[in-house]
DNA sequence: GTTGACCATGTAGTGCACCACACAGTTTAT
DNA sequence: ATAAACTGTGTGGTGCACTACATGGTCAAC
């Protein structure tokens, strides 16, 4: 069992961040003592924390993030990837067609220069 | 001369984004009755309205239409553009690159299961 | 001249993903 | 036993681009 500190250090999330996912109950304690409130961390949560932390570079958010872990036999976990990557190219094709309508505008304002 | 809600009805803009404009001096009222503080809109407002417009579709930030504003004669707009662009690529290859993260996540958890 | 539509200001709230701080209780080391 | 280091809670702030009030002054129509 780590205190929030040590655990901080692990992870590499700040105590902090710590603080907020357990708030929002997306990475909880597992076990919180009665008597002071104290976090306790243990290797299960340290499984979640790496697995959150990579979830947190593919681009997750914080509801994604909570989708994936309210699933806790991560059965559907490929199917949540592929969600999101349906997701991401949807992106990319917005951020295309913004590239597109750019294009056609300097093209106007060229014309109206000739 | 156009009170705002005749400006907002024009542009299609609300009255309070007018007003956030105004504030943040993206999009100043023409003229502004000392005696009441009316904000009083014209053609050139107009005219600077639509292609605030405009940018935000493209993917404008804020403070990126501040930048276009900040120069009245509009002679970098074409190079503000340019560089809008390629802001824009560099956020299509990050996406594409998260895509790529996922990809390699999903082999890695095929693996383990074989 | 009074009602209703309009205008102003200022403040607070939205969603995201935290960070920073003040204050207070707890634990650990010496 | 005391001081340092740690923990907790709660509140407010960040940046973005607004939106939504509440409150009060102003203008136009009848």
């Amino acid at each position: 069992m780590y205190k929030i500190s040590d655990f901080a250090d692990m992870t590499g999330l700040t105590k902090e961040t710590l603080r907020y996912y357990a708030d929002i109950k997306l990475l909880e304690p597992a076990y919180i003592d009665p008597n002071n409130n104290y976090r306790y961390y243990d290797d299960g949560c340290f499984f979640l924390a790496i697995l959150l932390i990579k979830l947190k570079r593919l681009g997750f958010t914080i509801q994604e993030m909570t989708s994936v872990m309210r699933d806790e036999s991560f059965a559907n976990l490929e199917e949540l990837l592929l969600q999101k990557k349906n997701k991401i190219q949807s992106q990319i094709d917005n951020l295309y067609l913004q590239i597109e309508e750019i294009d056609a505008f300097l093209e106007s304002g060229k014309e109206e220069t000739e």
